[in-house]
DNA sequence: TATTGTTATACTCTATAACTATA
DNA sequence: TATAGTTATAGAGTATAACAATA
């Protein structure tokens, strides 16, 4: 039926990811983080301060990847990581003020970088191409 | 705008692809080749036999990457590379009956791998979906 | 001089196993 | 015994630099 290998798609899941990526590093430059850390950000605004344990769970890494993730956030001065008081075990992991703000603000430009790589849809065929990703990706 | 880091479209194109590589992967097995070696033979099979360079080009790779990609395939009796006539610097990349075979019955479970991803669209959605991608990724 | 394929090397992202401290 | 965080390590996947053969 597809006969082609750019038709694919994992190749097209794949090179969309790597134009994301790039268009994200230029637009996320200015605030020194990239899109990974971004999405730990946003992972840590979302709900409660979680624990690392549960901010991996919800981004879909490994405990141990959280790790160094939030290690170059808290050299950063964007995250702070204290036990957390019913179970010294664990870590909450909470935004600082000025982790609030470049959240805020790389944010605003990650949205530009994706009406960058959306340019040639409309609007209405941008959202409905994140609704039907967010369909295939939910129900994993 | 967007609020959660899985309605980043980031977020959303790196776990679509690895539930698709996923998919691949078990559709694949029987054929002993995994989703980027059938994008490889797909490339190959696409029009005149490439070259390697030719052939990473198609395929959004280093021709380094390509190497490897090839040395594998070749080992398994896949695609041949002689020297072209006219330059003999290159390599004409050719499917043998064999890789022809597999790259017939891999693509069909292939297509089957990507109807389960695209379990939870409509067909009409599933299409839509695929020709919002191209328009991305061949902007590029 | 430039290009193609190759090799050596290194870098990024990631996971597994083992350790520690806590429970 | 089990869990959270950490560290050491290893395996993909990838690219850069340097080399040999050829143009």
């Amino acid at each position: 039926m597809v006969s082609s290998a750019s038709s694919r798609l994992g190749y097209l899941f794949k090179h969309a990811q790597q134009r994301m990526a790039q268009l994200n590093a230029a637009a996320l430059a200015p605030y020194d983080i990239n899109g990974r850390e971004l999405a730990v950000l946003l992972v840590l605004s979302d709900h409660e301060p979680p624990s690392q344990q549960q901010a991996a769970d919800r981004l879909g890494v490994d405990r141990t990847t959280m790790v160094a993730l939030l290690d170059a956030l808290e050299t950063k001065g964007l995250v702070t990581r204290r036990p957390q008081a019913g179970d010294r075990r664990r870590n909450v992991v909470e935004l600082t003020p000025k982790g609030q703000q470049v959240l805020h603000d790389a944010t605003a430009a990650s949205d530009q970088a994706e009406r960058e790589l959306t340019s040639a849809l409309t609007k209405q065929e941008a959202r409905q191409l994140r609704t039907l990703l967010q369909a295939i990706v939910e129900e994993s």
